[in-house]
DNA sequence: CGCTTCATTGACGTTAACGTCAATACATGT
DNA sequence: ACATGTATTGACGTTAACGTCAATGAAGCG
């Protein structure tokens, strides 16, 4: 299957194996495989065998950071709709312009949380190192 | 245990039975006694019951913050740990300040992940709201 | 052409983080 | 004293997110 799909003269590859994605992201195949059957990518097919476009990809990359932010793969899966969003009716921009509110507002409350843990640790560290002066 | 435990005239309440923090913490009593097995908390006991101190229940803030950034119950086992640690041998405090760096550099990269789905997101409300003036 | 190497598809196993339920024990208001 | 309400301890169930394994098939290599 390598030889099919690498063409190392390109500057943008256009195609993957489930392999090159799982190495790429250090994730199972295995994985790769259950997020499709949760409908969070859609792969070609080239007979029976996958073949990932850019865009599943990419989806790969939102999945993997949703997964960093702590979200669960449904939360993902919501997310990722707003990436291919209908935007031709105003109806439909509409519903989409709530839904990303919404999620803004999860992210930030998020961020709030973050930057309060990040600075009772900045506390520490500045509590610890005037120790360390003290105890030296 | 109402009675037992309710001082309304006081400014600061000292202790607190599982069902006052259950509800309090919008949890179940089920969820504090698992936290309990898991050893992220140690209330006292007064027979039987449990009577949790503020300690556990800044310690129970903790933890629903460590949830709400998407750490598991083991990260946050860790993490609290931090809030205890001895400081009084100079070995001691090394560790500890290690220790919260790490913390801190998990912590930081994951602003980074928030701050760039926060962007992503931003980008996408303006987009929205340019249709909508268009489509208007 | 046989061998070896991935890829695919079930089917089943596993871990974390609780939920649910039953039996039992206290404690309180009347 | 009794009914009611709350707490505790198992034991078992459940969901999410995969891991593991076995059987099968297509593809390239010498």
């Amino acid at each position: 299957m390598d030889k099919i799909l690498a063409k190392p003269a390109e500057k943008k590859q256009e195609l993957f194996s489930i392999a090159e994605l799982a190495d790429e992201f250090d994730i199972s195949t295995r994985t790769i495989r259950f997020y499709e059957s949760k409908g969070l990518i859609t792969p070609d097919r080239v007979g029976t065998t996958r073949v990932f476009r850019r865009r599943d990809r990419t989806r790969l990359l939102l999945i993997l950071r949703g997964k960093r932010l702590g979200f669960s793969l449904n939360e993902i899966s919501d997310y990722l709709e707003l990436y291919d969003a209908d935007q031709t009716q105003a109806t439909q921009t509409q519903h989409l312009l709530e839904r990303v509110n919404t999620r803004l507002a999860m992210l930030r409350a998020q961020k709030t949380d973050l930057e309060t843990a990040i600075a009772e640790l900045e506390e520490m560290q500045g509590y610890a190192m005037e120790q360390l002066k003290k105890q030296a």
